[in-house]
DNA sequence: TAAAAATACTCCATAGGTATTTTAT
DNA sequence: ATAAAATACCTATGGAGTATTTTTA
C-alpha cells in the first residue's frame, strides 16, 4: 500500500481534473499522472476513465475512493489517541502525499 | 502515514526485537531502527521499550499496532474488491514495506 | 485546434546497505 | 563480555521537476 498515491487518487476524484487535483496537491501533474498509473497497475483495475474534456470515476474507482477517505479519519483517530492530543483535522485537508521536501517544503503547514 | 514505517513496526511487535523482525521484513537492522525512531518521532510518542535484552511494546504502540493489522486486512478487502479477485493473505504475511526494488526484488512473491 | 493527460529524461532526497559504536545485562 | 539496538556514512533508487508529445472532443 502506498499512501500517497492513494492520497492522490482521493485529489483527482474530488477535483475530476489531473491539472486541478496535481495544484491542489501542490506537484506537477505529471508527477500526478505517474501516480495513478501505479495504482492502477498495482490493483489490475481501471480507477478513472480520462479524455481530455473530461475524468470519471469508476465503479472500483469510487470504491477505492470510500475506502480512503475513511481510512484517513481512521488514521487520525490512532494517531491522535496514540499522540495524546485531540483530533483536529479540516473537511478538505490534503494530506502529505509524500516524503520528498521540495515539496513539502512548499506546504502551508 | 507512511504505510512502510507501520508495517514494519508491526513486524517488531509481532517479533520483539529489532533483529529478528528485519531479518523478516528483509532489510537491515539500522533500517528498520531508522524507521521506528521515524514513526515514534512523528507521532511524538515512545511505541517500544527496548533494552539490549529485551523490546516491550507500550499501551500506545498496542494501539498503534492493532489498527495496523486492522488496517492491513481491511486494504486486502478494498483491494479484493476492486481487483476482482477473491481476497487471499496467509496469516503473518508481510506486505512490502517500501519501493526500494534492491528490497522487493528479494520478495519470495 | 486547443485543452488535458501521457511520455521523456534529468536531478536529488531518502531508503537501504555496511561498518562501527553504544548500551544494558 | 556479549548480544542487541543505535549511529555514521555511502550509494543508489524512485519521486519530483521541466520540456515535450499525444490525444480527443
Amino acid at each position: 500500500m502506498n499512501w500517497g498515491d492513494l492520497t492522490a487518487f482521493r485529489a483527482v476524484v474530488e477535483e475530476l481534473s489531473f491539472t486541478r487535483a496535481a495544484a491542489r496537491l501542490r506537484i506537477a501533474q505529471p508527477a500526478l499522472s505517474v501516480r495513478i498509473r501505479r495504482l492502477e497497475r498495482e490493483l489490475g483495475t481501471r480507477l478513472l476513465e480520462r479524455t481530455t474534456r473530461s475524468t470519471r470515476v469508476t465503479p472500483q474507482g469510487r470504491a477505492l475512493a470510500d475506502w480512503v477517505d475513511e481510512t484517513a479519519r481512521s488514521w487520525d483517530q490512532v494517531r491522535a489517541e496514540v499522540s495524546g492530543v485531540v483530533a483536529a483535522r479540516a473537511p478538505g485537508h490534503a494530506d502529505t502525499i509524500n516524503n520528498c521536501p521540495r515539496i513539502n517544503a512548499r506546504r502551508v503547514s
